[in-house]
DNA sequence: CTCGAAGGACGGAAGACCAAACCTTTTCTC
DNA sequence: GAGAAAAGGTTTGGTCTTCCGTCCTTCGAG
């Protein structure tokens, strides 16, 4: 333990290493996944779940874990079930009211944001890389919709979901994907309750243009500058609102 | 389940949310942990680990589980322990040769490398805004270890971590220092057994001087292109000699 | 030579997860 | 209208992981 190189402190200092180490068992992530989905609108209102016997299978795990996840959802107002042939689990309608944000995510917003910065730059610079006709054309009907929504904030961050979803699909990267929308939910949840302006959503839409201009283009350099500007303003917005640090 | 929006075939297929939910135990965990901070260096060979009784409190785990994991670790030679007062748990040295690499991370390797990319895109802008002086001068030190260590891909290869997760340290972000360090150890698992003649790594550093000096002059997108010309030596390479897909 | 700090070992309790049944409700089909 | 089929709902028992507490063993410092 003597003989390597010259700057013997190691730059980092190993506390992160040694930081408690938290596994979340199999019934909570999956309430996570589920509802994440659900909240972020990936399973819309009134949509039909897998049939319990399958989803479990899908999922890797056993149906009586499955079902507590489903009883959790059921009892937080996100799905119901209906019994009998043609019955089965269903996303409700309307969607119950967004919970109250935690104090921990109170506190953690500005590292939230700082995860998001990466996915979102890594999405932007492979989307522009890798992106097809078929991708670009499902995100101009997106773009559609929230160029139709600038008055209702729900249905616009929607929309928004979306596009920034479908922006990791065309990096065709099933891990880019999972972590945007890990990140979207975590995003959404502190979104929900500011105000956003209808002037506010065009210039964020008008990023959103210029956005699928870059990809369209397979400019790497300008999707990134133009994301990183895009995601300056909720930044910003957020830092007006929520407490610092 | 019919008055919304346009676009009625959902952008996102709602196969990824339904994709196989598994969670890794808490002792699989700590193994990954330790284990991958002992492979990059974090944790230098002849460190002495925190006893047991204070680590298991650190990471937040039974004694018993932390037991199990240090056993793993011992009979794989990463680690080995000695009893009695001033005895504890030390960080071999040297260190065992790396496992060969499984078939999965073999098929997954471009995956992998995009993780990387939204890493350390993410990181570059950050450390770029935000790195304070005597992140500089850390930084400094392990490119000056970088420079002498042209001729031993091993001695650079650990540098080169050292200078990737000190720039994520410079972040302030604690989970982008997980994730970094986390992907550079799947990076060090695929590296591990690839030549790399010295002016390849001259190359390389040439590009890490450049990276520090943007960082310096608080330039994001300077440090996101010189970044991602950097990322795109390391996956040539990679995509010569792995399988393609 | 004794004390204390470290690793090492054991045993029970609690909980998460799984597997495989079986029950109840509803609807489709013949 | 009878029955089959398909869905959610229920029960049971077992395995594995983790936790907690207790005790043992070693060995250097004082």
């Amino acid at each position: 333990m003597s003989e390597r190189g010259s700057s013997r402190e190691p730059v980092s200092s190993p506390e992160s290493v040694f930081a408690p180490v938290r596994s979340q068992t199999a019934f909570e992530e999956t309430v996570e996944r589920l509802g994440t989905a659900i909240k972020l609108g990936l399973l819309a209102p009134g949509t039909q779940l897998p049939a319990e016997r399958e989803l479990c299978r899908r999922l890797g795990i056993a149906r009586s874990t499955l079902r507590q996840a489903l009883t959790a959802l059921g009892q937080s107002g996100h799905v119901f079930a209906t019994r009998g042939r043609g019955g089965g689990t269903f996303v409700s309608d309307p969607q119950p009211p967004a919970a109250p944000l935690s104090r921990e995510m109170l506190a953690r917003w500005h590292e939230t944001c700082d995860q998001r910065l990466a996915v979102e730059l890594g999405v932007a610079v492979l989307a522009a890389e890798r992106a097809r006709a078929e991708d670009l054309a499902a995100l101009d009907l997106v773009y559609a919709t929230l160029e139709a929504a600038l008055e209702d904030f729900a249905a616009y961050r929607q929309a928004d979901i979306r596009l920034h979803v479908g922006l990791a699909e065309a990096t065709r990267s099933a891990r880019l994907v999972s972590a945007m929308t890990e990140v979207q939910g975590a995003m959404t949840d502190l979104i929900a309750y500011i105000a956003h302006p209808p002037q506010v959503l065009a210039s964020s839409n008008a990023q959103h243009k210029r956005l699928l201009a870059a990809v369209r283009k397979h400019d790497p350099a300008r999707a990134v500058s133009v994301m990183t500007e895009h995601l300056q303003g909720t930044e910003h917005v957020l830092a007006g609102l929520l407490p610092e640090r």
